[in-house]
DNA sequence: TAGATTGTTAATCGATTAACAATC
DNA sequence: TAGATTGTTAATCGATTAACAATC
């Protein structure tokens, strides 16, 4: 039986595994070597290797792994086979683009609904999804049981709507907001961090720049 | 004079520091103490005080930073005092939301205009920005002297508008794709990977529902 | 059998944590 | 002086890399 146990690290590779896999499905054949996943990504082999020990039950030597089953394999230890629901709040330009993307059920994401607390917003439909109140959002999320919340407000008013879904049961947050959020022992804080993205491609240029 | 060079786990801490120094803005005294930033965020506070080592000349024992003096000294070593212009291609709905939002300037990224192959979108505007047709695209950076492309576009097309990104004199890419991106040494991609934060929301979901 | 690939064990590397000295 | 905070040096921890044995 697979390890379920992999390393933060190893769990931020596996995704782009997958995808490979996925996109690499006509011109490839019944097998798929580590080596060649390592060589497609720029990865060392060595560690491409490890993390899919991880995941599969068992690559032939020589062979390989069948491709098909190591998808299902990865699929499923993402998670991305079992769907789970999600709630948005703040239906803004972002929150829009996000309840517009086609993409989530691929990765076993299904957003319900979008929140918004401005009245100009409620009740209309974005990519055929309603756009509810704020005050609609515990009933519904309670009784649909839906543990996945977005945030997608401005950064202050996150801390305070990650409050309220915390208090309608939600158990991790995916936060687009520019702001750290404070949440209790168990739930985690997803961030999805632009400041962060453009430090890093400002230092690349920065030290491109002082060294050319 | 501060170290030029921080490991890449530390740089993706710094924007946090530098959020929380600009949001406690009004409440906060003159000095503030990376103990306190330690605590208000989380983290480790001899990490917090290693960091800051690297970036600022001086803090003053028992006193602290000097608030704003530490703001401005992050502000500047993260690059976001000396805003650099970008291009985005792919104005689907996540390149508008980009588009649209207002908060890059704050971490020194502009962007001049936004392009597509879409018939239908070209020389409209978005958030006062053109949307330009690709063939325009090689002239503008280049005379321009644009170093940073945004690449929103489906993921089957990315490597694509990235060879013509890289051709047109980019140097730095910030890829919201869900694609992996081949670039010749000395290009940097920094991939907004959606598929990653979902695998890491979905596994804290499972080792949730397993233990408890 | 020979060769390619997997998977494991040991060695290296880097980051975090802990302990402590320096300083206002 | 005493106490709080900085900043540095050493110890621990974890991840990556290298070497090698196992296997089809």
């Amino acid at each position: 039986m697979p390890d379920r146990c992999v390393s933060k690290q190893a769990l931020q590779r596996l995704p782009a595994y997958l995808n490979f896999l996925r996109n690499s499905g006509e011109q490839a054949g019944k097998y798929v070597s580590a080596t060649a996943i390592a060589e497609a990504l720029g990865i060392n082999d060595v560690v491409v290797r490890k993390d899919l020990a991880s995941v599969s039950s068992r690559g032939r030597p020589k062979v390989g792994y069948v491709r098909l089953e190591l998808i299902r394999e990865l699929e499923c230890f993402l998670g991305y086979d079992n769907t789970q629901d999600a709630i948005l709040v703040g239906a803004g330009k972002l929150g829009q683009a996000l309840l517009s993307y086609s993409g989530f059920p691929q990765y076993g994401l299904n957003i319900l609904a979008g929140f918004d607390s401005d009245p100009a917003l409620v009740e209309t439909e974005v990519a055929g999804k309603r756009i509810l109140p704020m005050e609609k959002l515990p009933g519904l999320c309670r009784r649909v049981g839906v543990h996945i919340g977005i945030i997608t407000v401005p950064g202050e008013h996150a801390q305070k709507v990650c409050d309220q879904l915390i208090d309608s049961g939600i158990l991790a947050v995916w936060n687009f907001a520019n702001a750290h959020l404070n949440v209790p022992e168990g739930i985690l804080v997803q961030n999805e961090n632009m400041a962060v993205s453009l430090a890093l491609l400002s230092n690349h240029l920065k030290e491109r720049f002082s060294t050319k």
